[in-house]
DNA sequence: CGCACGTGAGACAGCGATGTCTCATTCAGG
DNA sequence: CCTGAATGAGACATCGCTGTCTCACGTGCG
């Protein structure tokens, strides 16, 4: 009866991010295993948040190459990008705030991958005269991160309803709040 | 030889921000005093991220103020805002992933004071035909605090400069991405 | 000078979380 | 039925952080 790992990363993901300081007991009974047993999966605490990055490495990598980034115009890139993780915002979310991650420097290369697949889209955005060019990729790209980030806390709390989170992100992102006369 | 109060607050804050799982003692150290001063000022952890709270609400209502955000447009309020918040934006992107204040559903009343005031901002720009009304006051509120969010840590990783901080936000929050053909 | 106050340094116990262990139980397969 | 693998439950030692204490030092002030 091998534990599903996998339900294991997505509970522990789900409680992560609502409680970044639950406890591995607290973690096994969100996944309803024991401690013992969620031991056996992951060595400590440590490896299950490398997993746990991980999975969302691979969620975003799975996103970026099923929303085909490079056909099309950039806008309609970026809303199926949006589509197409929104269902791992929330990991991502936490993830996004586990700058524990990025403390010891050794900073997984897949991130910076990602990044640069994503400011690859702006730039292209960009170069055809889709997007605007005072807003640097980099920027861009963070920007995105951050707003699917207080987009997916606004709907864990209630605040703001999950039929909305595409159209809070992509609204914001591409056109901002001043009202167009065309559009 | 009274300790000052004010700058460990502030360095506590700078050091918080870049790593929230500080202990006492690194925190003591950032601020230059000894644990058991720091002991004597905030009687333990939880006090301490208190009083950090009281901080980033007194400097929002502090900004809100200096903003004086119900003259002019509702896009130079939202602009004389960033400015006038950007130097407690490294205090505010520590303070809003400190989830765990929210945890104990005793929000400061402080939180939800300085979210109204900054929605009826947004809501006067919809009303005023300025501001789109597809996005919610709520929704555009929490956009930017995360967009502050984003920013402070870009510049404080490096990955941006402080110079461009107040046109990174405002530019995106208000223009978004895309590119328009007049203005 | 002498006093009082605040601080730094360190010791100390307590606590919670962690990581490892053992043992009984359960379940699948031979 | 028997066996083995995996799990749950709990015990256990350990570690790091916390909160409190004591004591010595230095500085400002009367």
């Amino acid at each position: 009866m091998a534990v599903d790992r996998d339900h294991v990363l997505r509970s522990a993901a789900a409680l992560l991010t609502r409680k970044a300081t639950a406890t591995m007991d607290e973690v096994a009974k969100a996944a309803g295993i024991s401690r013992a047993t969620l031991h056996r999966q992951f060595a400590g605490r440590d490896a299950l948040v490398r997993a746990l990055e991980s999975l969302g490495i691979a969620e975003c990598v799975a996103a970026l190459d099923a929303a085909d980034l490079d056909n099309g115009s950039a806008s309609d890139a970026v809303r199926r990008l949006v589509r197409a993780i929104e269902p791992a915002a929330g990991l991502l979310a936490f993830l996004y705030t586990e700058n524990q991650l990025y403390e010891g420097e050794e900073i997984n290369p897949g991130w910076t991958a990602i990044d640069d697949r994503i400011a690859a889209l702006f730039r292209r955005g960009q170069l055809g005269g889709e997007f605007r060019i005072d807003l640097t990729p980099a920027w861009l790209t963070e920007a995105l991160f951050g707003l699917m980030a207080s987009g997916a806390w606004m709907v864990q709390s209630g605040k703001g309803a999950p039929r909305d989170f595409h159209h809070m992100i992509v609204g914001l992102l591409l056109g901002g709040a001043l009202r167009r006369e065309e559009s």
